[in-house]
DNA sequence: CCTCCATTCGACCACCCTGGTCAACTTAAA
DNA sequence: TTTAAGTTGACCAGGGTGGTCGAATGGAGG
């Protein structure tokens, strides 16, 4: 849509935020048109002045989304990295770093992973397809297997390792909800985070060699 | 609500299990009394014949979960077990046994224990704070903590675990989603589960003294 | 100054759903 | 046959829905 993109910044990004926040938290059914131009401050006809309807501006956001993630995350992994836990320490960190000035992205996102996708277009799907691959590579590709303990299945240390993450990161969710992002001393928590892996390096990897 | 309870059996599960996920799904102001009754299968004045409103229907519900989560789950905690991560394995089948039975109460609380409660009656505030205390003792009380590694913080491996469990758990909701209760293989996750508690117990425990 | 057109607004539309009521009906017991 | 408890769904006023459109605004070009 060319009249939205040529948009100033400030009301484009109002209009984006406002929209993504009313998607994720109510759906695509129940989100509320009224409600995202009354947060975006603008009037009901612009809404559909920039978008010919709902679903088009929700196809919007889609690829918007997509494009924010492949861009600012995904492409910005540092797969030099063998070790699987500094990788992790590596990629979480930006993980939270580009969550928190994307806020309205990722909980998008998250409500959009797991709703039915099936009804989208097939360039967006398509693109949805991609950066799954290509998160898996990232997280993956190039590990030195060879750093955990032998004495019990590698693979399983691999998963309790992505639980942990996984379980971590919810509980800080939970925890930082409601706060403003300003408000949130960001390098405590990943100086705990670190810890944590620190902790799985020396019960998960091999002792060192002297 | 006198009325209520005196109902047969199966037409007061219907209407407990519609009311239930109806809550549960769309949170207590967007939740509709036509979809309850819709889906229990009985007329519309019936509901309002057996709780004088929606708030109070849904006073009912809280107190009704509250009471099960207790009588079903929590009363029934081993907590002769010394060794945490053994308890853990009992605690999380019997957890996921009472889950599997009572689909409804459980995703009601989990929303419910999510939400903003305080507007709540005063008897049902003490009623979950009370549950509160309980799931915290009989998680923790007597554990032999001589049993785990001193090399690390106790405190780190603890919670390492209780995250593991977390992001286990959600996991296994995210696969399981959509399926018949009676079409899962109930038995293959837990003998999964307890071969990653294993792994722990070799890396996260003391090594045997010969 | 006027003209023109892109931009902006919000009142308005027909439609749908809401929690709750109530007159009418059925059932079962006395 | 009488009485009372149980049950129904049409109905209500109120509010929200996605989307439209006539009118107002503002700035550029003549």
């Amino acid at each position: 849509m060319k009249k939205f993109e040529t948009l100033e910044e400030e009301k484009k990004r109002r209009i984006l935020e406002a929209s993504l926040f009313e998607f994720a938290e109510e759906g695509y059914e129940k989100a509320s048109t009224n409600n995202i131009v009354k947060e975006a401050g603008i009037g009901k006809g612009m809404l559909f002045y920039y978008f010919k309807n709902k679903k088009q501006l929700y196809h919007y956001l889609v690829e918007y989304s997509l494009r924010t993630i492949q861009e600012q995350y995904f492409s910005r992994i540092d797969t030099d990295e063998p070790d699987f836990i500094e990788r992790m320490k590596k990629v979480t960190r930006l993980k939270w770093e580009v969550y928190l000035e994307n806020l309205a992205v990722f909980q998008f996102s998250s409500t959009l992973f797991l709703s039915d996708m099936s009804g989208l277009p097939e360039r967006l799907l398509s693109q949805y397809k991609k950066l799954q691959e290509d998160g898996f590579a990232l997280l993956y590709k190039d590990i030195d297997l060879t750093l955990f303990r032998k004495d019990v299945s590698r693979d399983k240390l691999f998963h309790i390792i992505q639980y942990f993450l996984g379980g971590y990161e919810e509980r800080l969710k939970n925890e930082l909800k409601g706060q403003s992002v300003q408000a949130i001393d960001f390098e405590k928590y990943v100086k705990e985070f670190f810890e944590y892996l620190d902790v799985l390096k020396v019960t998960f990897y091999e002792e060192e060699r002297t």
